[in-house]
RNA sequence: GGAGAGGUGGCCGAGCGGCUGAAGGCCCUGCUCUCGAAAAGCAGUAUUCUGCCAAAAGCGGAAUCGUGGGUUCGAAUCCCACCCUCUCCGCCA
């Protein structure tokens, strides 16, 4: 969420940041209820500060044994119009509220200007798409022939859009979600975290998922109770309402958590495989940090994110969102691909975001400066090291053989307990 | 699910209609003392909104004692509902 304050100052400027991220808002409105709110607020503290005042001329009164009658008729009056303010000025903070809460995040200054995906700049480019001397699989065909995936019974169990591992297929997830877990924890300084899966609406609108959002989520029958579509949920909650201290920053979490997605509005997009899943497992980057080094975590963050492929060796591109792409909450994100040989592209598989303050203020993470008055926002980050099932998949496809089986890569064999082909 | 206890500032904890934005303590910051440190002493130290101001500083006002309502001239304090935590019983991986 933006701050009110700067949303009322720079209405031009938030207006222009609105449009180059392809969105618009009710700025008007905004402006209106903005002016009248403060306008009644004004007439309430009045009024307020008159009943204090008289009130404590009352007790003085009432204690000498004087008759206060009059003065208590008259604050009877006071109070009532108060009262009757109060509700034109909740009236137009709920407005407000509702206004503010659906504005996007300001884009950082970096990030490019475009209107959708086909405008975002390429990065780098990391390793060489392997050469196949055969027709590479897609990874559901792989999967299913080596009987390590299912779809046609996990449909039978649930629906379409879950996943079924067997075998050494779920050894090989349990590896992946294992292995990038322990290189986070003991080489980049992240503590390991083991979050609910299942958060309430103050966390949900804490990161930005609501009010805009309602319908990419599960909701609990019943219960204000959701699923988490990510671990930045929970992960980045558990400092809700805090203050930190300052030489506690940055905070840097890990968490494996499996990720539940209703991916309404993507019916018939990759309905084939483990590329778009109502469930599935992710192993999650979260920062929290001082506003002048976030920008620096943004980019140790993605350095963190992208080792996960370099030892798995796999080619990977890194590209810069620009602002007709870039999420709600972020101020600048870069997304991570992963090379697909089947068919033939880059497939995201994480995504590296700076916050900046957009969801420390909706969820009032703040921090103290040592030996300064009053607290700052901190900025929070997060990405994904990394999405584990299209890890999972770009290890098939990228190491296949001819004969259908799959190579193991080098790094993750210690956790696959030695083996080195799957077949 | 049943019974009870409780939710107060960064933390602990008092208060149970007006003198309480909140005692006392801790933490933290500054100063005194010291060669320095510790100890001790003194002082300071909540947040949000808002008015004056271009802005900052400053000064003024309002609000905030789990959340939302209610009673009252006046509520941390009384009443109602809800949420959460803890203890005991039951059930259970």
């Amino acid at each position: 969420m933006l701050e009110i304050k700067f949303v009322r100052q720079n209405l031009s400027e938030v207006e222009k940041s609105l449009s180059t991220r392809g969105d618009t808002a009710d700025l008007e409105t905004f402006k209106n209820c903005d002016a009248a709110r403060r306008k009644t607020l004004l007439e309430i503290e009045d009024l307020r500060h008159r009943r204090n005042v008289v009130s404590d001329q009352i007790a003085d009164m009432k204690k000498k044994g004087e008759d206060a009658e009059s003065l208590v008729l008259e604050m009877r009056e006071v109070s009532a119009r108060i009262k009757e303010l109060d509700k034109s000025l909740s009236e137009n903070e709920e407005i407000i509220r509702n206004i503010i809460m659906g504005l996007p995040n300001i884009p950082h200054e970096s990030v490019p200007v475009g209107k959708n995906e086909s405008d975002n700049p390429l990065l780098k480019q990391i390793g060489k798409p392997p050469e196949f001397d055969f027709e590479p699989k897609p990874h559901w065909e792989l999967g299913e022939k080596l009987g390590i995936l299912d779809f046609e019974r996990a449909s039978k169990i649930t629906g379409a859009r879950f996943p079924l591992y067997l075998g050494m297929g779920s050894r090989l997830e349990r590896a992946l979600i294992n292995f990038m877990l322990d290189i986070h924890t003991t080489e980049h300084g992240y503590k390991e975290i083991l979050p609910p899966f299942i958060v309430n609406r103050q966390t949900m609108t804490g990161t930005g998922q609501l009010p805009k959002f309602e319908e990419d989520l599960f909701k609990l029958e019943g219960l204000e109770y959701f699923l988490i579509p990510t671990a930045e949920v929970p992960v980045t909650n558990i400092h809700q309402a805090e203050v930190l201290n300052e030489d506690q920053l940055p905070i840097r979490y890990t968490a494996y958590t499996p990720c539940f997605r209703s991916e309404a509005g993507s019916y018939g997009k990759d309905t084939r495989g483990l590329i778009r899943q109502h469930q599935f497992n992710k192993v999650e980057l979260v920062k929290f940090s001082k506003p002048e080094t976030s920008y620096d975590e943004l980019e140790s963050l993605l350095d963190n994110a992208e080792i996960i492929l370099k030892r798995l060796e796999l080619p990977y591109q890194v590209i810069t969102l620009c602002t007709g792409d870039i999420g709600f909450s972020a101020a600048k994100t870069y997304d991570i691909e992963v090379w697909m040989p089947a068919q033939g592209v880059y497939r995201e598989i994480s995504s590296c975001s700076n916050f900046e303050d957009f969801q420390a203020r909706r969820a009032n993470i703040r921090f103290k400066r040592k030996g300064k008055k009053g607290t700052e926002l901190v900025h929070t980050l997060n990405g994904s090291g990394l999405a584990v099932g299209r890890t999972f998949a770009a290890i098939l496809e990228n190491y296949q053989q001819a004969d259908g089986s799959v190579i193991i890569p080098q790094a993750l064999r210690s956790y696959m307990g030695g083996v080195e082909k799957i077949s």
